[in-house]
DNA sequence: GTAACTGCAAATCCTTTGCTATGGA
DNA sequence: TCCATAGCAAAGGATTTGCAGTTAC
């Protein structure tokens, strides 16, 4: 893999986001360092990055967001702001239990838990 | 709500389909006593279904599947054959410990788990 | 030099919507 | 009758892809 100063911004914006931030986001920010970086360069190397590891996709009502955290954790999404909360639940004797059960083999699991954040539960 | 012997087909397609559909499948098994239903009709009659609570959408790789079974219960997805599994975990425990913590109000939750079937297992 | 990468624009995929016609109550 | 629902086809939004030019190594 070669270096490309779109891919290393791509990354930097990830890795630098307090959110979960979508394609759009990303390529918004980006524009602002390199106006002319396109959707196109965005996508593939969103592709790269995650087929390297270095990032995660998460999809949220069928849209992709993208994760700069790679430590194994899970996700809550606010009905009210949308906002996207990393969460840390250990499910490994569920998950142990499961695959005894069922006979399946896990390679990995995430949750998705909605309802209201705490800052919406107050207004 | 008024009766169209499309929505009917669509539900009766879904609730006896041993898969959890897509639209497109829907579609396609509909279409075989209903020759001249559309897409349209199809997609909004799940909205529909959903909102009456008689169906309940899941999203695999950012594409829409529908699931008749209304128990409480997470998915399995096999990573080589895409079938998807109903399973069955309980975790109300870790669930409201996570909502002391966070304080935020929890409303539902998804379990994905992703892995190797026990038939793809053996071949 | 050359293969990976880019920008651009068109294409693709899934889903939604506008419009006029139909049909259930 | 009248309004929810249908079919059709066009629009929409997110993402992917083909191509010709550019750039890292």
């Amino acid at each position: 893999m070669r270096y490309s100063i779109q891919r290393e911004l791509v990354l930097q914006r990830i890795l630098s986001a307090k959110i979960h931030p979508t394609a759009e986001w990303i390529f918004n920010e980006v524009k602002k360092e390199k106006s002319n970086i396109s959707f196109g360069t965005v996508y593939r190397n969103l592709t790269q990055l995650i087929d390297r590891g270095l990032i995660r996709l998460i999809q949220f009502n069928g849209i992709a967001h993208y994760d700069g955290n790679m430590n194994p954790h899970n996700h809550f999404i606010c009905n009210e702001c949308s906002q996207i909360y990393d969460i840390e639940i250990e499910l490994e004797d569920f998950i142990s239990e499961m695959e005894l059960k069922t006979n399946h083999y896990v390679s990995s699991y995430h949750i998705k838990v909605r309802g209201t954040c705490r800052k919406c539960k107050v207004n």
